[in-house]
RNA sequence: GGUCCCAUCGUCUAGCGGCCUAGGACGCUGGCCUCUCACGCCGGAGACACGGGUUCGAUUCCCGUUGGGACCA
């Protein structure tokens, strides 16, 4: 078997987006799977939009993910990003059009870009495809005082059948395609003479990409035969779609990797949720990494564009979370609290102690966002009352009870959940009253509100001292 | 406009001619559990776009229509 090298190959000109992840994660899985290599190389030949901090974004985004590469970019010292950048690259794919121009394969073209929309539109006008006349093909002088495009000369004969193994043989006319640009007037190579001279170069075995590009394919094709090599294999991915069906953009919500940071997903999460994005294996759902190299297959990913469905990804985050070390959780969840100021001045809390915060918090939260939030109440000093809770909960005929439940959770040592339970279920048998009669006032008192772990668990973890104050407050405010 | 791609529940999908009275998952929903909310468990509603063929038999193969999408820009 051959050796599989894949490439992802975003443009650095802006955030990491959902989309650029999937084919990024599609083309590691195939390298993994085939121990094959994984290569990364930044299109940075828009220079008006290219930018190093983009590049950054790129690569933090791709080691958050865990998708390592074998061949790519790296970060200097100095925060200078050097290597598989296409601006390293200039004079290689200039030797490429030079071989093309001196072989007569290509030519250059003097006519200006007014010209050719008029052109274009003329035809377009006439119902005819708004193809490249070849005004230029024939000229043997230069035009004074224009710099010329080059343009490759492509072949009007016959057919170019794409071999893509996801779609099949797609079978395209070649008097449908023009000849295309592929070095502008300003020096720099066009996006389909670039990958291709950098795929013939990295090597590429397999080109696997968004199926926006199905269309240029054949384009590709030409330019690779004219350069004496044979096209690697392809695989067009199907796009994602945002809600109401049309590409995946801003306006669908989030959609850069750095906001699913933010919101609080686990990586792990966003992994298995892509993945299941126009790939499967049989009904199941969730995989681990390692299940994802070792199933992973071409020939399983489906044909139709997929609907971004947030709602699963937070099912799948929040089935992470659970699965997740608690130490880790804790680490993650403090991390936010500091970024939101909410521990400054190195108020570290207990590692010990937080670590049991998390655990009880963990079953109900879908992100990491709502663990922080869940954990305020035990960290602040004080608490809000909520007080549409206030008022259903904490009623004056709760307060002799709560005074009650104070006098004897004061007794109790050790302070544990169990001991606790103790307590609560004895004043409940006493007094002939249901559990949820004085368990949501204290929760409300605890918490602020109606919605909280178990309240044994919340008053072992929040410590007597806290929660008895607390306590006295609520019955201080209900009367 | 031309070219190309695509089409199973609202969404992600299984299905590669009979195993399908179409399976799973998210979401929705009824119930159970229960100190709240969740989790969990049990149940429910919910799809083969349409029309022609091919075949003893089509969700599955072919053609067309319709509808989406992409590229040329």
């Amino acid at each position: 078997m051959s050796t599989v090298r894949v490439r992802f190959a975003p443009s650095p000109t802006g955030a990491l987006h959902i989309g650029g992840v999937r084919t990024a994660l599609f083309n590691w899985l195939f390298a993994r799977h085939h121990k094959g290599a994984f290569i990364l190389r930044i299109e940075d030949t828009d220079q008006a939009r290219s930018t190093d901090e983009s590049i950054r974004i790129i690569i933090n985004g791709m080691k958050w993910l865990g998708m390592d590469w074998d061949e790519g970019p790296a970060v200097m010292p100095d925060g200078a990003v050097k290597g598989y950048r296409q601006t390293e690259r200039m004079d290689i794919y200039r030797e490429h059009a030079d071989r093309l121009l001196k072989e007569g394969k290509a030519y250059y073209c003097y006519c200006s870009p007014e010209e050719l929309d008029t052109r274009r539109k003329a035809a377009m006008a006439a119902g005819k495809p708004p193809k490249y006349d070849r005004t230029c093909l024939s000229r043997k002088e230069p035009v004074a005082g224009r710099t010329p495009v080059l343009r490759f000369h492509s072949s009007d004969e016959g057919q170019t059948v794409v071999r893509d193994l996801i779609r099949g043989a797609v079978t395209f006319e070649n008097q449908q395609l023009d000849d295309l640009i592929i070095m502008r007037s300003d020096g720099f190579p066009t996006y389909n003479f670039a990958v291709v001279v950098d795929d013939i170069t990295m090597k590429i075995s397999h080109v696997v990409r968004g199926d926006d590009h199905l269309n240029n394919t054949p384009r590709q094709i030409q330019i690779y035969r004219a350069l004496g090599h044979e096209a690697p294999e392809f695989a067009h991915l199907p796009m994602i779609l945002g809600s109401d069906k049309t590409k995946l953009s801003k306006r669908h919500g989030a959609t850069a990797v750095t906001e699913y940071i933010d919101l609080g997903y686990l990586p792990e999460a966003l992994v298995n949720y892509l993945a299941r994005l126009g790939w499967s294996h049989g009904d199941q759902e969730i995989f681990s990494r390692q299940e994802l190299v070792d199933q992973f297959s071409l020939e399983s990913v489906g044909k139709a564009p997929s609907v971004f469905n947030p709602d699963k990804l937070l099912w799948l985050n929040h089935h992470y979370i659970q699965q997740a070390d608690p130490g880790r959780l804790a680490e993650l969840v403090l991390e936010l609290l500091k970024k939101d100021g909410i521990l400054s001045g190195g108020k570290e809390p207990d590692r010990e102690w937080f670590r049991k915060l998390v655990k009880i918090l963990t079953e109900r939260s879908h992100t990491l966002v709502e663990m922080k939030t869940a954990s305020l109440p035990f960290l602040l000093d004080t608490v809000t009352l909520d007080e549409k809770a206030k008022a259903k909960h904490l009623t004056p005929d709760v307060g002799p009870l709560l005074a009650e439940l104070t006098a004897r959770l004061r007794q109790v040592d050790p302070f544990t959940h169990a001991e606790i339970e103790k307590e609560f279920n004895q004043l409940v048998a006493e007094k002939g009253i249901k559990l949820g009669k004085i368990a949501q006032p204290v929760r409300v008192a605890l918490t602020g509100g109606t919605v909280s772990p178990g309240i044994f668990e919340v008053l072992e973890v929040m410590g007597k001292e806290k929660a008895l104050k607390r306590i006295e407050f609520a019955i201080a405010a209900v009367k």
